[in-house]
RNA sequence: GUCCCCAUCGUCUAGUGGCCCAGGACGCCGGCCUCUCACGCCGGUAACGGGGGUUCAAAUCCCCCUGGGGACGCCA
């Protein structure tokens, strides 16, 4: 048995998206698991909408994914000797021909193939008609009339298809480049790859590649289809769903072990497990435990995961990312201070933009911090106002300005007072935080600090 | 239109003929905890698309219908 091997094969025509990124998951696990390798190649035969940015980004986002490939990347764009001598090897076998069909000329036949309710198809014209190359001519492929094509999809199970469903495709264009099929099969074949697993989009290809790996007299790999993510409109995702590139979620706050976790359980399942963690995934994935239906993509899961992975990841890998999304405004900032903050905040934040958000009240100074109105209006009254002067005079006196020492001397000024802490905590917190919402108290004032505390309480007194 | 694929809670899914009047997770709702918001914990809501078979027995196997998706390029 050879070495398992398989590929990611993006086209970089666009960023990579949640699908391609899925795509390349399973592949790279599936590698993973076998010890086998896993290419990266880049499919940029289309001139005109490849850019090298876009492989870039395409190269970014995996490496953010931590998905390593340990050959490539390839550019299909620099392997047209290849695909030409293939193309060379099928003409001589019988297998090509040339062919000067206009494309009206064709578009003609299959609209009548269409009229007479049937697949659209190129008719075959060329076929036997010995037609020499030409500036104008294409070389397609003398694919069989009759018969079935069949293959074990992996995930699907057997799929048939009838010959008579396939036309002789192009494999060679006029300007003397390949098509998509066959520089596919060549490179597959070039490059050893014995597992493809790709969208269910590909279904439709998967016979007519076959079909060239047997004019060819290869062996063609094993194939598997996953299948597709729709939007929550059950249509194919696209654009108007919103964030489609898996580097939109990083900018969003996403952590890339959320993001993995997730996009996995798309389609495949281990049990009724959710939390997997990278080398769980390596030692549990496997091809049947893939799902054969199509899903959706729903944010509110990815969240949850992220959440929990926010949980999880310890506090210096947090700071540097929150650093990222914090506003331009409230940089630089000292790392060890995001490093006390960030503990307070890691059970309430979504993502990473968010804890970005809740962070700003510890961050902005004292004098341009920013409050709520609504809770302004609503806590800060002549009444509560007199207990936080007080309170700002306790404090002020106080050494250890720790969460401790702060419960303990808060604790007296309420039996002192007879009031319930819960009718000085709010006034308190929208003093020092300028929200209702926060942290809790004793801890939000330690790391912020006696000064600053003071500042803010003094600043409301007024 | 033709062909291919798919079909369990709103969503992701478990289930491979009896263990299922269907389990888990997210979401949602309620409760507990509580200085707010969260976290956490406890509980609840909610699904086998329809119809025929096969079988002692079907979410599970077969057929039809319906619904959904995808593909029909000298794009990838």
């Amino acid at each position: 048995m050879n070495t398992v091997t398989t590929r990611f094969a993006p086209s970089p025509t666009g960023y990579l998206h949640i699908g391609g990124a899925r795509t390349a998951l399973f592949n790279w696990l599936f590698a993973r698991k076998n010890d086998g390798h896993f290419i990266l190649r880049v499919e940029d035969t289309d001139q005109q909408r490849s850019t090298p940015e876009m492989t870039r980004a395409i190269i970014d986002a995996m490496d953010w994914l931590g998905l390593d490939y340990d050959r490539g990347p390839f550019f299909q764009s620099q392997r047209k000797e290849e695909y030409l001598s293939y193309i060379d090897s099928l003409i001589e076998k019988g297998s090509g021909y040339y062919c000067n069909c206009s494309p009206d000329e064709v578009e003609a036949m299959r609209e009548a193939a269409r009229k007479k309710g049937l697949k659209p198809k190129y008719s075959g014209k060329c076929r036997d008609m010995g037609v020499k190359p030409g500036p104008d001519t294409v070389i397609r492929l003398k694919a069989p009339l009759t018969g079935q094509t069949v293959f074990i999809d992996q995930v699907k199970g057997p799929i048939y298809l009838d010959n008579q469903e396939l036309d002789d495709f192009v494999l060679q264009r006029k300007d003397g480049t390949p098509t998509y099929n066959l520089a596919v099969v060549v490179d597959d074949i070039e490059m050893g790859i014995t597992h493809i697993l790709r969208g269910d989009d590909h279904v439709n290809n998967t016979p007519k590649q076959i079909l060239i790996y047997k004019a060819l007299g290869v062996d063609p790999p094993l194939f598997g289809h996953v299948p597709m993510i729709l939007g929550p409109d059950r249509k194919k995702l696209s654009k108007r769903h919103g964030a489609l590139s898996v580097m939109a979620y990083r900018e969003m706050g996403f952590l890339p072990e959320a993001m993995l976790n997730y996009l996995v359980r798309l389609g495949w399942s281990f049990k009724d497990e959710e939390i997997f963690s990278k080398e769980d995934l390596i030692k549990k994935f496997s091809l049947e435990n893939l799902g054969s239906s199509a899903c959706i993509f729903d944010t509110s899961k990815l969240i949850w995961l992220n959440s929990h992975y926010i949980k999880e990841a310890d506090v210096s890998r947090l700071a540097s990312i929150l650093a990222e999304h914090l506003d331009q405004s409230l940089l630089p900032v000292d790392q060890s201070y995001l490093e006390k903050i960030i503990p307070l905040l890691k059970p309430r934040a979504g993502t990473m933009k968010e804890m970005a958000e809740m962070a700003e009240f510890f961050l902005a100074d004292d004098q341009s911090l920013v409050y709520d109105q609504k809770a302004v209006d609503k806590f800060l009254t002549r009444e509560t106002e007199a207990y936080l002067s007080e309170i700002a005079m306790l404090l002020e006196k106080m050494d250890a300005f720790d969460q401790k020492a702060l419960e303990e001397e808060l604790g007296n000024y309420i039996k002192k007072r007879e009031v319930k802490f819960k009718v000085i905590a709010q006034p308190l917190r929208v003093a020092i935080t300028g929200k209702t919402a926060s942290p809790g108290l004793f801890e939000t004032m330690e790391v912020l600090g006696k000064e600053r505390v003071l500042n803010r309480l003094k600043k409301t007194a007024q």
